[in-house]
Order: structure tokens, then C-alpha cells, then sequence
DNA sequence: TAGTGGTCTAGACCACCTC
DNA sequence: AGGTGGTCTAGACCACTAC
């Protein structure tokens, strides 16, 4: 017989209260003291036990307040929508996306000059620690931190763009503007990885527990890079969609 | 002043250690008896700070041997290369991929009949709990758990193509079997999610922290869906890639 | 004020690895 | 055998929330 210790007993006692419904959603779980009582064990185990949970998103908890389980909404970003002239939106998709799902969007916006980090660097195909210009942005859905997304520019591409350096929002799109000068975007490619949040993600994002969503997109001209975009959302509330050749039957769907 | 409690202290001080490389990657750290003397603390306070660190991906415990640096390791994975006749692959593009980068793949494989769960029912546009041909796979690189895919046929499809059902790997690869008998794939729609894993989902891949990515495609003809692909990826170990527009710029990279 | 979770301690015993 | 991490206990005190 395989014995489990005895926090991964209650944790998945617990788990299986939760999956069943027993603690529906946004519902309290028992004390900590409580659960001690039932599960006859110490309340420094019962805290392993919900521990896990926890870090399985699960539930989460307040001081004073108890654990409570998680309800799960989830956000949805469509990232093949190309960022070109036929779909015309302010900045990036997301305004856009968030507006038509009902939300309300919010951001806050800084503009610095920063050295390239080597992850930048190979991307934008500049030397390390080369200047570049950071267009930072801190974005809210309804109040809630949502996501960051960090563009770098080289420095090549802002002598010939120089309002990419200003502060403030660029009115009509960043890769319009740029196309406006002659420098169009053509392709693109994405990278997406996830990992656990470093201490800084965590408090920028107000994440308590769970992973991150890592996409990187850099932008080609037909002949080099012209930017970098690194978004970091947060991962229990996100997902990423591509569409990808012809979906006529997808469309379909939505008629009356 | 903003006092942190002594185990985030601990966390802290030796993330900064790793991040400076005076614990490099593959190394181990002293034993919590020692850390425990060094900072001042009791065992079980310094275990709470090495917790902390073995959640973020930054290191990793065996019993009886100590706590080691993670070494990280990214395998790429391209999602946007078409699926399709213009690229002769067996199954789709692991294989492939794998291979390319010098690496051994390895698999083991199962097919069944299983009823829809919802989240495939709504995707392949079959009634919830309806039977589904399921082809499973269990993935390996150099003999390490890497991924699992699961494929969804609707039953409609499986009475067209009848070798969908049978046991044992399609030698020329799924899509061009179904293109063969006039059911092509001509676009798809990808979903990319990030969470913690399920017990089950931690032991098929060997995972003891940190986050899985969850890549779903749902396959299309013209007039309708004819698959549904779940991919569960370790996190640690996996990057997603999308190619899309023209990256004329991104191949003169790779020349002489 | 009472109840909740958050931090911390001191000590015990077990399971696993290396020598 | 000796050292490592893994589990568990009993108890203390603190911080936050509710009433």
C-alpha cells in the first residue's frame, strides 16, 4: 500500500470537496483549527496540506479571514490579429479586446531610455547593454493589475522615429506611426513561456500564488528588427489565441 | 520601515546569491542546518524560505542529498509551421523538431474511445459526453517526461476514417491520412494557457514544481471542426513559436 | 473582543543517500 | 553510521478582520 503523508491526505480530501462542489465557488473552507479537529491533525499540518492547494490556485487566503475558493475568470488576447493598417486601433489590440469583452481597460504609460538586456539584445540584434528606448506599460482590467508589456526600440530605428522617445501615448499606433516613415512591420514572431512570477512580477501583477504567461513578439521589417515586446501577463488570468489559415468555418459559427 | 519576516529574509538573500552566480547553476546550497546557524533561525523557518525558492523554479530538493541550483533548459517548439502536405513530417512536427536539435525523442502511445468532456465538446461542436475517437501520447526527450498530447476525433469524422480508430501510429501522419480521403485541415485555432499542475498531470511528467503550458488546437475543414489537440507541456522546459507575415529578415540570419 | 490566518521555535522521528 | 531532507507535533505570539 502506498502511504501518503498526511497533509497530501487532507489537501486531497480537500481537492475533491472542491472539484465536487462540496466548496463551490467563492465559497469559505472550514477553519484551519476546524479542519485540525476533523482530520485529527496538528494545525501546522492542516497548513501544509492547504499550502498545496494554494499553490495549485485553488484557493487562496486572507489573514482574518479564512481560505476561500477560487473563482475563475479568464481573459482571452487574440495575438494573430495582425498589427497592421486593416484593423485600425489605438496603440495595440488590447483597448480593443477588453472594450469588446465588456471591461473596463486602464493603463498607466512611461517612456526611458534603457540599456538592451542580452534577452532584448539578440532579439533586436543590437549589442548588449546598447541604448534603447523603453515604452512601458502597466495595464488594469476594471482595476485589476492584468498585465506588463515592455517594447524596445533600437536606438538606429528612434533617430529616424524620434517621437518614440517622447513621453505620452502615440495617437494613432506606434506601427503606424512607424509605417508613416517608411518602416512597416511585415512579420513577426512570437515566443510564449510561463514560469513561476519573480518577487517584482509579483507585486506589479498582485499576484498571490500561480505562474505567469511570458509572450515575447519581435517585429520585423523586410530587412531587420525593429522592436521588441515583451508582455507579461498573468497567467490564471489569460490565455492567448491564434487563428491560423482559413477558418470560414469558425465564422460560421456566430450567425444567426 | 517595511520589515519582512525572517524566511522571505532567507529567500531573499540567497536568490540574490544565485542571481549573482555565488550558487551556480548545478551547485549545491549548505543544508538547512547550516543555513539555519548562518541566519540565526530555526530549521523549520529556514525551510519555509527554501520552499519559497523550490516554487519559484530557482532550485530543487532530493531527500538525503541537499538543495541544488536548477539548470534551465528550453526546448522550442514551432507552432506555426503549417500542418500540412508542404511539409513532409510523421504526426506532426516533434518528431521533427526534436531530431533537428540533436535530441533523442521517445514515445508511448494509446488509442481509445472516450466521451467528450466539455471543454472538447464545445470545441469540436459535438453534444457533451458523445463518443470520441482519443489518440494519446506520452512524450520523451533523451528519456525525460516532456509533454502530453491528447487528440479528439468527432465520431462523424472516425466513420469517415475509419484508421483513426485502430490501434498502432498512421506511418504517413494523421492530417495527411485525412487529407488523403478528402478531409483537409486548412486552418486551425490555437489556445495557450498557463496553470499549476493536477496531481495526475505532475506524475505522468514528472513535474515537482512549477507550472505546465496548456497549447489546444482545434483543427478545421472548410465547413467545420475535425479535431481538438490538447498539448500539456512542462513549463520548465518548453517555449512556444509563432512565425507569422513575411520573415524574409529573420532567414538571412542563418547565413554564412 | 474573539476568531482568523501568518510567523517562529524546539524537538522528535522517518526515509533516503553516501561512505 | 552519519548526514541530508521530509513529516509532524505542541505551543507561542503577532497581524488582520469582523462585530
Amino acid at each position: 500500500m502506498n502511504k501518503q503523508p498526511k497533509y497530501r491526505q487532507v489537501a486531497d480530501a480537500l481537492r475533491r470537496d472542491i472539484n465536487n462542489a462540496v466548496y463551490g465557488p467563492g465559497s469559505r473552507l472550514p477553519s484551519e483549527s476546524e479542519l485540525g479537529e476533523h482530520f485529527g491533525a496538528s494545525r501546522n499540518t492542516i497548513r501544509s496540506g492547504l499550502a498545496l492547494l494554494v499553490s495549485e490556485g485553488l484557493i487562496s487566503s486572507s489573514q482574518g479571514l479564512g481560505y476561500e475558493v477560487r473563482k475563475h475568470e479568464v481573459f482571452e488576447l487574440n495575438a494573430s490579429r495582425f498589427e497592421n493598417l486593416t484593423f485600425p486601433q489605438n496603440g495595440d489590440a488590447y483597448n480593443t479586446d477588453v472594450t469588446a469583452a465588456g471591461r473596463r481597460p486602464s493603463q498607466t504609460f512611461r517612456v526611458e531610455v534603457a540599456p538592451a538586456t542580452e534577452y532584448v539584445a539578440e532579439r533586436i540584434r543590437v549589442a548588449r547593454e546598447s541604448t534603447t528606448v523603453l515604452r512601458f506599460c502597466h495595464r488594469f482590467v476594471d482595476d485589476v493589475p492584468w498585465s506588463t508589456q515592455a517594447t524596445y526600440y533600437p536606438d538606429w530605428l528612434v533617430k529616424e522615429a524620434p517621437r518614440l522617445a517622447e513621453p505620452g501615448d502615440i495617437e494613432e499606433g506606434t506601427t503606424r506611426y512607424l509605417a508613416g516613415i517608411g518602416v512597416e512591420q511585415v512579420g513577426y514572431r512570437d515566443e510564449i513561456e510561463t514560469r513561476m512570477p519573480t518577487p517584482e512580477e509579483a507585486r506589479l501583477l498582485d499576484i498571490s500564488a500561480g505562474p505567469v504567461l511570458l509572450w515575447t513578439r519581435t517585429g520585423y521589417s523586410d530587412t531587420k528588427p525593429i522592436r521588441c515586446t515583451i508582455t507579461t501577463l498573468r497567467g490564471d488570468l489569460n490565455r492567448l489565441a491564434y487563428e491560423i489559415g482559413n477558418l470560414s468555418a469558425l465564422e460560421e459559427e456566430l450567425l444567426p
